[in-house]
RNA sequence: GGUGCGUUAGUUCAGUUGGUUAGAAUGCCAGCCUGUCACGCUGGAGGUCACGGGUCCGAGUCCCGUACGCACCGCCA
């Protein structure tokens, strides 16, 4: 038996008892007659103390030891002479009469404390030691128990959690996929799921009726902090379900999380319509944990967000605002203190590239109520007064404004500078959790490369019943059933109810321009499937890291990964991917064109 | 595919206008120390300034390129 405790368990209550610890060295304090060796594992630390009863022997071998040396401990837990508060052990050491060294260790490359003094690089190079920190193994921790907190609720609800294959085909549509040659199939691949979507779908053909599924989705696609190319999704789907059904269940799911994981109980999900959350957020996944909303103050045409044309509000004579076809603001509280310097510098970050701006007009309310604002000479106090009304803003109040040729780009930029702001003013606190669901999400949308209607969601959404009419002639502005679920601005989750209808799928297809001898090619097992009873169903998946991100306050998903990629997709501890042998290649038939460095 | 920032001791970083032998902290090694717990004290070792090229009397510092890292845009149904 190499333990008798763990190091986390001890107290005072077990004074005199003989126990045998092991672990790893956390450090040495060395006094000369006395050594102190804090012992650690995944539960604790434990102080070994070497005192003067110790043998000679034993006080030379405990001087030999270095950090992460692995070591097991016998002797009698005692009271410590002076407590240590900061550990949950402070009030006990071990009374070493027995060690052993189990396993040297080379001195590690950076310190395995909570505040460790390594970089991500090397953190992530030897991940096994980054593990071993409290913040890390925390993460962990804390991602276990979120999946088991799934499974326990659903499988309160009667769900099944089925498993779905990693080799499977390749799709169109969507992500690039990583693909696997087949050596007995030699030229062909298997691809791996981007999800399970459809194979879900054909679980509820199969009349499993509620499916879950913790599993690994693949998309090989540039990284970001919150994009892995390999990531967990929490994968559902339910048979004779309205969207209304759905999204009882999963509030249900988030309400049953937040309260055991972290003991928050939230509130009822409001439910904002795609449209909405364009006009007045100016993204699909609002964070709304504070307001500052966009007010339109002009806009020419209508679209997919605006169903009305706003005058504008500005009488002619600046040219910006005259050949603007949007002009939106926002109104940021208590913030016309912000000095000429503080509001150049949100000038300058609206202009960067990434948001893309051309400008920025700004407007004081002034104590007394006058607006004093970067457009003076082209407008008078009248016209600003209209703007303080219709922007609702009072004394003390900073009105931000940006406007230009394309409304959906304007409010990205305005989406930009709102989340800017909200963190600058401080209304953006971690865990502090807004949750909502995003509704009524359109169908399509344009790509530009592709130049033709892409799913926005996926090509086996439904649309609206009221929409279907408009599939015909005006399928832009289709709506689906699809529906998201966004926490503090993090897509977390996202589903649809699906079409079980051959032929409406058939129809779905072509609207994404796919011929029928295509679509039967790439999606034939589906739409068979559909013709042997497919139940009416839908669903959703959640991304379990960010959702987990969230929960443990990470800025990065690759935080709670146990062993996360790099932004360049590598593994930096197993130097993955890498380069194959002739013979393996020979055997799938393969030649690689180009293969340096080998 | 693109943009920005970064790369200096094991590690985290500083390094001024281009100017003598590149510094700090921490870690490591050695010695001392009977209650440490961020132990303390004394001493020591430790550097291809990412790589390649250029400018210059002279480059860690300026310029160009490459590689790598991070963040972002495109992309991610």
């Amino acid at each position: 038996m190499y333990r008798t405790n763990t190091c986390g368990e001890l107290r005072i209550e077990n004074v005199g008892q003989t126990v045998t610890l092991a672990g790893w060295v956390q450090g040495v304090h060395n006094l000369g007659a006395l050594t102190f060796v804090d012992l650690r594992d995944r539960y604790g630390i434990t102080q070994l103390a070497f005192n003067e009863d110790a043998t000679e022997e034993l006080r030379e071998k405990a001087g030999r030891l270095g950090r992460e040396y692995v070591v097991q401990a016998t002797g009698i837990v005692a009271e410590r002479y002076s407590k240590n508060k900061k550990i949950a052990t402070g009030d006990i050491e071990i009374l070493v009469s027995e060690l052993n060294i189990l396993n040297a260790s080379e001195v590690p490359p950076f310190t395995i404390e909570d505040e460790s003094d390594g970089g991500d690089d090397i953190r992530m190079k030897y991940r096994y030691l980054d593990l071993r920190r409290n913040p890390v193994r925390r993460n962990l921790e804390l991602r276990h128990k979120f999946a088991f907190e799934v499974r326990r609720y659903l499988d309160q609800q009667g769900f099944l959690e089925i498993e779905t294959p990693i080799l499977v085909n390749s799709t169109p549509e969507g992500a690039r996929d990583f693909v696997v040659p087949s050596r007995m199939n030699p030229g062909q691949f298997y691809a791996l799921p981007q999800s399970p979507q459809t194979l879900k779908q054909l679980s509820m053909v199969a009349g499993m009726d509620r499916y879950f599924q913790i599993c690994k989705c693949f998309r090989d696609e540039d990284l970001r902090a919150d994009r892995q190319p390999e990531f967990t999704q929490i994968d559902c789907e339910m048979s004779f379900v309205e969207q209304e059904d759905i999204l009882q269940m999963f509030e249900g799911m988030s309400r049953h999380l937040f309260k055991t994981i972290l003991n928050i109980d939230i509130p009822t999900l409001p439910r904002m319509t795609w449209a909405d959350a364009m006009k007045y957020y100016g993204s699909d996944k609002p964070d709304t944990r504070f307001g500052m909303e966009f007010v339109e103050l002009k806009t020419t045409a209508i679209d997919n967000a605006s169903k009305e044309i706003v005058p504008s509000l500005f009488p002619a004579g600046f040219a910006v605002f005259d050949d603007a076809a949007y002009i939106g603001g926002i109104c940021c509280e208590g913030q016309a203190v912000l000095t000429r310097k503080q509001i150049d510098q949100l000038t300058e970050f609206v202009k960067r590239p990434q948001v893309g701006a051309k400008g920025l007009v700004y407007a004081r309310v002034q104590e007394d109520g006058s607006v004093k604002s970067s457009v003076d000479k082209f407008y008078n106090q009248e016209t600003l007064q209209a703007l303080k009304e219709k922007m609702n803003a009072k004394s003390g109040d900073l009105i931000l404004i940006l406007s230009g040729d394309d409304a959906m780009k304007v409010r990205k930029q305005l989406c930009e500078l709102r989340l800017e702001m909200g963190t600058r003013m401080g209304l953006r606190d971690k865990f502090n959790f807004s949750c909502l669901w995003v509704i009524d999400f359109p169908m399509y949308e344009w790509s530009d490369e592709e130049q033709r209607l892409m799913a926005m969601h996926h090509p086996f959404t439904s649309p609206k019943p009221e929409d279907i009419p408009l599939l015909d002639t005006d399928p832009a502005s289709v709506r689906a059933n699809a529906y998201d679920m966004v926490i503090n601005g993090v897509e977390v989750g996202g589903g649809s109810i699906r079409i079980h209808d051959a032929k409406l799928q058939q129809k779905i297809f072509e609207i994404l321009g796919f011929t029928p001898e295509q679509a039967q090619l790439k999606f034939g097992f589906l739409m068979n499937a559909f013709k042997f009873g497919a139940p009416p169903h839908g669903g959703l998946a959640y991304g379990l890291d960010r959702f987990v991100s969230l929960f443990a306050g990470l800025d990065s998903i690759r935080d709670c990964i146990a062993f996360p990629k790099n932004n360049s997709g590598r593994d930096v501890m197993l130097d993955a991917p890498g380069y194959i042998d002739q013979k393996q290649l020979d055997e799938l038939q393969i030649s690689v064109v180009e293969q340096e460095k080998q």
